[in-house]
DNA sequence: CCAGTGACCGAATTCGATTTATAGTCAGTC
DNA sequence: GACTGACTATAAATCGAATTCGGTCACTGG
């Protein structure tokens, strides 16, 4: 089973490079040591790919904050660690700023289905998790789901759109700060 | 002086309906009730005339704010009156929204760069604001223009995007709440 | 005179026919 | 029977012809 995980990281690697369009099945196969056909003997076709490659992305994301969540500390606390620790996550960033680039510019229409199905996802997992703190009285009552929004949102803006209009990327300190600072505490009791 | 006018709203109109690719002279003209060099007479080029009308929106905006600033509330409170007023300039957003559209779809070359102007004035401006409120010790601390590119993102986030994914528009008590719960509560001492 | 005009021009864009590239298949090989 | 790469059908790139539209300017009517 290891030319299957051969596969998946050739594609991952050459979709964050070169983006889904551009990234053709013949290159993936060259970059995992297999022939053409053999691709297609583990994954249907390349959209399956792109949707294994964003899984194995996410459920990274996922994991990293789940195995680190320390009820110790406050909420609070808990979601401004993660995200000193998610902005680590290079190599997803990047598969994920390539595919952002990629809907804006060429709006290859299995990104665009990705991305949203990637958003929806996200929203959804910061909500529920906004959604406990507020029963469990750590945070102010408010529209979970609009505060997910605006979160993802302005994580994704600080870390991708940024540099698009100020050459110079925000450092990890400058992140992490700016977001503790409005919408973290803004939250808090 | 009355067609220098007519022109300039004829071309805010066809630009807030159609984009600005998608505007022809000769309909801003015939809109106007001008002849085609008419428009010449009063406006250098096509891009000048989008120039104007986005000078004007931006403007319109401005007094909004400064008119109806009261000292005798507080900063934050201030800026909540300030975003509920200004979420009724349908007009003015609409035409924004045209031109993020015709950016994220079309790359009009002037459309971008108009796009990025406007990004960077609107941004300059909160970050003066927050500035004067950081030295009046209203606010905490913060890196403002980091803080103010946030905070545009998010408005932006919540009035434009919002619906592109959730069909259902945000309305007006939600988009200002959540900016109130999160952004500005998180700033204020 | 001169503010106003629309026919006109060339650059840029669209269109569509042809060529090229590639996603996915399958007969064959090791 | 896991694996392959030549093969095919289709989607995308290419490129010249046709069209559109921004901008000009010689003209007009008030």
């Amino acid at each position: 089973m290891n030319k299957k995980n051969d596969i998946l990281e050739a594609a991952t690697r050459s979709f964050s490079m070169f983006g889904y369009k551009a990234t053709t099945i013949e290159q993936v196969a060259k970059l995992a040591k297999v022939g053409k056909g053999t691709v297609y003997n583990f994954y249907d076709n390349k959209e399956q790919l792109l949707k294994e490659a964003v899984l194995l992305m996410i459920d990274d994301m996922k994991k990293e904050t789940e195995n680190n969540f320390d009820p110790s500390i406050s909420f609070m606390e808990n979601v401004h660690q993660s995200i000193v620790r998610l902005l680590n996550y290079r190599e997803q960033h990047l598969l994920f700023a390539k595919l952002l680039e990629e809907e804006r510019q060429l709006q290859t229409p299995e990104v665009i289905e990705m991305i949203s199905s990637i958003n929806r996802e996200i929203v959804m997992y910061i909500s529920e998790k906004l959604g406990l703190a507020v029963e469990r009285g750590e945070i102010r009552p408010c529209n979970v789901e609009v505060v997910a929004f605006v979160f993802l949102k302005s994580y994704l803006a600080l870390v991708v759109d940024w540099q698009t209009t100020y050459s110079e990327p925000l450092t990890q300190q400058e992140i992490a700060e700016v977001i503790q600072q409005t919408i973290i505490s803004g939250l808090s009791k």
